[in-house]
DNA sequence: GTTGAGCGTT
């Protein structure tokens, strides 16, 4: 048999171009991935019943129909779901907005722990590639013996990807292996906060009015203003960039001059806890401790909580003076109003869903229980657990409890993470519980101020807006620390 | 030539 050529297309309607088979008449997945990145294989509609059929895929060849020749017809790229170029929604605003966010989940290197010693990076690549692309695959090696030391890294284009492969644990040439953001990459994960704290609000401001106003900067999913009116509320956009881009700036709404800045994240244990110096800001396991920055909090205290909070004990903290006012709920936390973020992958290290001081959803070597988490987070795992992930997990024949994708107790298609209970202390429960969604929107209890309205007189200094609190546009630490690993 | 918790010569 001899070189021919097969006419493919990316989709149904799509202009096909001509590739070259091998001489024994199959299709080289690499030349088809040559000119279609990321497609992981082909299909063609059966000329008899209009069914679309896959192409064989047997060690990187596509085979010929049963037929025996590509023939005439047109074949059509598949591709893994996370890289579907072809949008299956048609929602115009989840499109490009969604794109830029997706862009923030990037993906890390993954370590790759318990490889057999006989495993090759190109085992260890074809094995991953069916999770999606695999960017870059290496086993590390004694440099002198040329062994293998067992472990070795990994990297996928897709974030979705990234999060299925770390989901689950790995049967690798004979082996289970762990799959794991490395301690290296501890604290790469950013996360970006998409709700501003609008502050100067008067009464006559519309939830609407903001809405109105705000959406012309980016997609506006949400806003809040507390009841009774207490003049600041809270809008939340779909892109965390552009939240970012308003804080710290004055806007005029219908004639009032409004602040925009960033909103502290809703946390329970907000408020309370008296600060409690700045030493501690990543979990034990990590080094790097002296992250509090300037201690803002300090005095006064509030109602206790727990006193190892780090940075962001402090960072959400209320005013130094007269705190009290700022939170009422301190104390030791219990459940948290979040999905399973370990589950999606969104984790560093500590990954032991039973020790509850490592609880850490974002790399940052944090304790959960007391670090507001960012929604955009959660929306976009969620969004992308959605398209495969709860399916995936189903069939696992030895779900990794310890990740946090226990079946719940319906053992129904609703992972743990998502509805039932988990190990880690969130969403016990289930039902009912307006938790997760009361979280995101930051409904209820926003303690931006802690509750009083109108503030109570000034005490000390207390009495200068929102300035005096550093609301406004001070720097971020987690923004200032790099990140989005490239 | 052995081994089995970990964390990457760039």
């Amino acid at each position: 048999m001899s070189i021919e050529y097969l006419q493919v297309a990316e989709d149904e309607g799509e202009e096909p171009i001509e590739l070259p088979t091998e001489e024994d008449g199959t299709l080289l997945l690499s030349t088809l991935a040559a000119q279609f990145p990321g497609s992981s294989g082909l299909k063609y509609r059966n000329p008899e019943n209009k069914i679309v059929r896959g192409v064989r895929l047997s060690e990187g060849r596509l085979h010929p129909p049963p037929e025996g020749a590509w023939g005439t017809q047109i074949f059509y790229c598949v591709f893994p779901k996370e890289n579907k170029r072809k949008s299956d929604d048609n929602l115009e605003n989840s499109t490009a907005k969604t794109k830029r966010m997706e862009t923030k989940l990037r993906c890390t290197d993954l370590i790759v722990l318990g490889l057999p010693w006989k495993t090759t990076e190109q085992n260890l690549r074809e094995y991953f590639e069916t999770f999606g692309e695999v960017l870059m695959a290496q086993v590390k090696k004694d440099p002198k013996t040329g062994q293998s030391k067992g472990f070795g890294f990994i990297r996928f284009a897709s974030y979705e990807s990234q999060m299925r492969v770390l989901a689950q644990r790995h049967m690798i040439d004979g082996r289970w292996c762990d799959v794991k953001v490395p301690n290296s990459k501890e604290g790469l994960i950013q996360q970006v906060p998409c709700k501003v704290f609008i502050g100067r609000c008067t009464e006559d401001l519309t939830a609407d009015d903001l809405r109105d106003y705000f959406g012309k900067y980016g997609e506006v999913t949400d806003v809040f203003i507390p009841k009774p009116f207490r003049a600041f509320s809270f809008v939340t956009f779909l892109d965390p960039e552009v939240a970012q881009s308003l804080c710290g700036e004055d806007h005029i709404i219908k004639g009032v001059s409004v602040h925009v800045s960033n909103a502290a994240p809703k946390s329970e244990t907000r408020g309370g806890g008296g600060g409690g110096g700045g030493g501690g800001g990543y979990n034990s396991r990590d080094p790097r401790g002296s992250h509090g920055g300037p201690n803002r909090g300090g005095g006064g205290g509030g109602q206790g909580g727990p006193g190892d909070q780090g940075m962001y004990q402090q960072r959400y903290n209320g005013p130094g003076p007269n705190q009290g006012n700022w939170g009422n709920q301190g104390g030791p936390r219990g459940n948290i109003d979040m999905p399973n973020l370990q589950a999606l992958g969104i984790t560093g290290q500590g990954q032991q869903a039973s020790n509850q001081q490592n609880c850490n959803p974002l790399g940052l070597g944090l304790n959960l229980g007391t670090l507001p988490v960012n929604p955009a987070l959660v929306a976009a795992a969620l969004n992308q657990a959605s398209w495969g992930l709860i399916g995936n997990l189903q069939n696992q024949p030895e779900p990794n409890f310890n990740q946090g994708f226990n079946n719940g107790p319906n053992n129904n298609t609703v992972p743990s993470g998502f509805a039932g209970s988990n190990q880690n202390g969130g969403n016990q429960g289930g039902g009912n519980n307006p938790g997760f969604l009361n979280w995101m929107s930051g409904g209820g209890g926003q303690s931006q101020d802690g509750g009083q309205w109108p503030r109570p007189p000034p005490q000390q200094t207390q009495d200068k807006g929102f300035l005096k609190y550093g609301y406004t546009g001070y720097i971020v630490p987690w923004r200032t620390k790099v990140m989005y690993a490239m």
